[in-house]
Formats: structure tokens, C-alpha cells, sequence
DNA sequence: TGTTGCTGACCGTACGAGCGGTCAGTTAAG
DNA sequence: CTTAACTGACCGCTCGTACGGTCAGCAACA
């Protein structure tokens, strides 16, 4: 127990046991009291620190997205082509259900309750951004040659699909490595399950320096790493996260995903 | 209002608008008061008729896959070769979020209170042997040469992944349909993303055909037509719902994914 | 050095709303 | 008359939230 320790804030190890909470059971089906308990809190306590339940969802989705964005700058800065990139987003996005389990699960899980302007309309516009940023990476693909689909958004929700779906079989104990799943997902969906005469063996070469590179990341296997302080750099998080976006309009034209 | 109608069973409309709240608001969100009072009814009379909210989920969920088994059944009888029936499979549950959404989502949410064993096993051998249905679909195709993939297992919940994921973005009034939908994931999960000089423009056909065989299927595009009596044939439903496997274990070896 | 006063983490209780579920009774069809 | 759909009041419970109060640490001041 923290035992009302010399200004120890709770507050990092609230958001903790929360999301795995949430990870675990849903975010309707979370007590803040059953929280408290395992932190030898009082219900009271997490509401001081945080105001309410909702705001609570709002601070992992913000961090895990936060930890997401700087993936993807890592992933643009040691990796040039796009089907590298894509390769690494794949395994970055998968990585994600084993090294950042609980938030990812409650994101994952809670997903559907940024549609209805329930939450924030910043963690709407982290949604997009990174769907934006895999639509990128696809569209540079097409421009290049490298790469060939009639509609880069439509194909992003599909990779987002078959990675982030993960999360209703992964388990970390399975016989697959995080590493196996993504060398198969990316080689799946991007040489095609059509077997073809002239299959070239540089690609299985490509996925697997591509998911080397963001694997032996700096920062990683410690498990209740926060991250870096996401350095706004290219992707870095969109505005900020206290300015409520006046008169927004909540029409989504374009759907994203993660 | 049903009036208190001749015998006039609210069974199917308890089941229809209950459906629809879980879709819409999650199955811990969702008030029985409020599905009541929507068909202007009693609390009570729900009760009467199901017991308790759980046999109302879980009813929902064994009338969708009673329905998915009849899909994979006419599946199996209209086309033959793996690949057809792959992009059909493909089709029907990316179809069943437009033509069955209430039970899709409701399933889909809710997908993950089937793990703990809070729900019959029944339910679970029915997400089990969906499951394998594609997995001999894919691998008859390994069989053949018609497909590759070192494992179907894996690949199989790729599929569902990028399938199931949609119900978080699918519109109906959305710009693609889903037979566009379906025709880019099976163009991209088949031929990849990677363009290879020798691509062969039969494939192109091949899917569109299987769509075409799955769409023009009798009893379709009424919306609230339950289906046919789902005859127990080759992937009828496991067993009996009303029999509780007794003794049977709670490990899920292989995991399942629709 | 002693004291004073402020800050903020934290506690404990209370409250009001809403939930799933119960049950005795009513109504109407067969 | 029997049966079954249905009602509506009710119970027990859990939850999020509000709020008054406690106490340790710290800084300013005498």
C-alpha cells in the first residue's frame, strides 16, 4: 500500500489498475469502488484526482494513443519505404495487445463509445490522425509503384481489422510469438493468399528487417514503460488535449479505425 | 401496440429490440425497463418469457449463428472450389452487418462475455466450429495449391479480423457497399497488396462471381426474414442448445474469432 | 527555532438513481 | 375452468457522485 506516501501520487497507479480493470471487464461493468480496493484507496480519492468515471477513459485513451503516435515517428524515422512502414505498422499495432495489454484492450473494447460524442472531441481527432497516418503510408505505396489498392482508406480498415481484432484471441501465452502473427499477417496481405509462380523471397526478407527494426526499438520489453514524453514531432498529437474544439461538428466523413 | 394480442407472442419483438439496444448501447448499457417500454410493455412480461438477461443475450446470439451456419451451408452447396467459397465467406459476414445488423453488433460487442464461461457452451462450440469452417476452407485450398499459407488457423482469424472489425465503421449509407467492401478485402487478401507483373485478371472474376452467387441467394434483403429453419445439414449447429455439456472444460485450445 | 497557516492527498459516509429480478394479482383466449 | 400473457408495485443491491473533515508536508515569519 501506498501509504499515504510524502506526496506519492496515485494518480499514474489509478489509470493503471483502471484500465486493466476496463481491459478485463469493460468499462460499464468497472467500479471505481472495486479500483480503489485493489489500490487500498478510497472511492473518494480516485474522484479527486480525476472528477469522474468518464475522464478516467479519456486519460488512458489519450496515453495510449499518445504511445501509438510515438511508434509511428520511430517507425518513419528508421524506415523509408512504404511497404516497410506498413510492415512495421502491422507489427507495431500487434506488439501493442502484448507490451501495452490493458490499454490497448480498453481501447479496443471502449472503442465505440467515441462515436456518440460521448468523449472528448481530441481523442476523435487522435483517431483519425493515425488512421491518416496508415492511409499515407498506403498512398505513397500506390504513387510508387510499390504498392497497388483502388482505395487506400478502405485497405488501411482492413489492416486495422485483421490487427486490432487480435484482441478477442491473442493471448501472450499462445503458441505464436507477437512476431510470428505479424511476419504471417504482413505476408498474407501483402503477397496474397493466391500463390503465384514468381513469388520472390526478398519479401519474406523485408517483413522481417522491417519488424526487426521497430522490435529492437529503444524503450521496449519494460513492460509498464509510459514511453518516451512523445515528442511532438511529425505525428505528434493533434492541438491539444484541453482545448474543447468549439462548435465541432460531430459528422465523421471518413471512418477510421484503430 | 400488441394489444395484448391473441396469443400474440412478444418473444420475437423482445428479441428483436433487445438486439437492437445491446447493438447500440452494449449488453451492460442496455435496461430490460427500457426494452419494455419501448414495446410498451412490463418489465415483468420479459421476464416472463426469457428469466433473465443473459438467456436474452444468448438467444440472440444462437439465432445468428443458426443463421451463419445456413449461409455456410448454401455456401457449400452453390460453389465448389476453395477459393469461391473463401470470398464468399468473406461476403456473407461482411453482408450480415447490412442484413442482420442488430444480432452482428450485438454478437460482436458482446463477443468477449462468451470467454469467461459466463455463457453456455453451447455458444461456444458454435464460435468453435464457425470458426472451422473456414479453417477447411482454407486449408482444402492448401491442399489443392489453390492457396498458401503455413497456417490456416492464423490466417482464418486474419480473415475474420479484417471482416468482424467492420461492424466499429460500417454505415449502410456509407459511399462503398459492401459488395464493394467485400470485393476489395478478397482482391486484397488474395492477390496481396505487392502487384506482381503476372496478375491474372480471372481472379478479378472469380470473386465477383462468388458475390454475385452468395447476393442473388433466395431469402435475402428481407431484412426481419429469420431464414429457413437452418435444416441440420452438414454445418447445422453442434449438438442441442438445450443441453449443458456437463463436465465439459473451460480451456479453449484454439482460438476463435466471428 | 518555534509556530502558524496553507495546500492537497486522502478518508468515510451518505445519497439518489437505476438496475435486475420477484410476485401476487388481472385479463383474456382456448 | 384452465392456462398463459401480462401488469405494476416492490425489493435489494450496486454504482457514481457529493461533501465535510483529517492530516502530513512545507514555507514564511517571528
Amino acid at each position: 500500500m501506498p501509504g499515504r506516501g510524502p506526496r506519492a501520487s496515485s494518480r499514474d497507479a489509478i489509470l493503471r489498475v483502471f484500465a486493466e480493470h476496463v481491459a478485463d471487464r469493460g468499462y460499464a461493468d468497472t467500479s471505481l469502488g472495486d479500483v480503489a480496493a485493489e489500490l487500498n484507496l478510497s472511492k473518494g480519492t480516485i474522484v479527486h484526482h480525476f472528477g469522474n468515471k468518464e475522464t478516467l477513459l479519456r486519460e488512458v485513451h489519450v496515453a495510449y494513443f499518445a504511445r501509438r503516435f510515438a511508434e509511428a515517428d520511430f517507425v518513419h524515422v528508421h524506415l523509408a519505404d512504404p511497404v516497410s512502414r506498413l510492415v512495421a505498422m502491422i507489427y507495431a499495432l500487434l506488439a501493442a495487445h502484448r507490451d501495452d495489454r490493458a490499454a490497448s484492450l480498453a481501447c479496443l473494447r471502449e472503442l465505440v463509445r467515441y462515436f456518440d460524442g460521448d468523449l472528448t472531441d481530441y481523442v476523435r481527432k487522435q483517431r483519425v490522425r493515425y488512421t491518416e497516418i496508415v492511409v499515407d503510408i498506403l498512398r505513397a505505396g500506390v504513387e510508387q509503384g510499390l504498392l497497388r489498392t483502388p482505395d487506400p482508406q478502405m485497405t488501411a480498415l482492413q489492416v486495422f481489422g485483421m490487427c486490432n481484432y487480435a484482441w478477442t484471441w491473442y493471448r501472450p501465452d499462445g503458441p505464436q510469438t507477437v512476431e510470428d502473427i505479424a511476419r504471417l499477417f504482413a505476408h498474407d496481405i501483402l503477397a496474397g493468399l493466391v500463390p503465384r509462380p514468381g513469388a520472390d523471397p526478398e519479401l519474406d526478407e523485408l517483413v522481417s528487417a522491417a519488424i526487426e527494426t521497430v522490435r529492437r526499438a529503444p524503450g521496449r520489453s519494460a513492460s509498464d514503460d509510459p514511453g518516451p514524453d512523445h515528442p511532438a514531432s511529425g505525428h505528434g498529437a493533434p492541438d491539444d488535449p484541453t482545448s474543447e474544439n468549439p462548435g465541432g461538428d460531430r459528422a465523421e466523413p471518413v471512418p477510421t479505425a484503430p
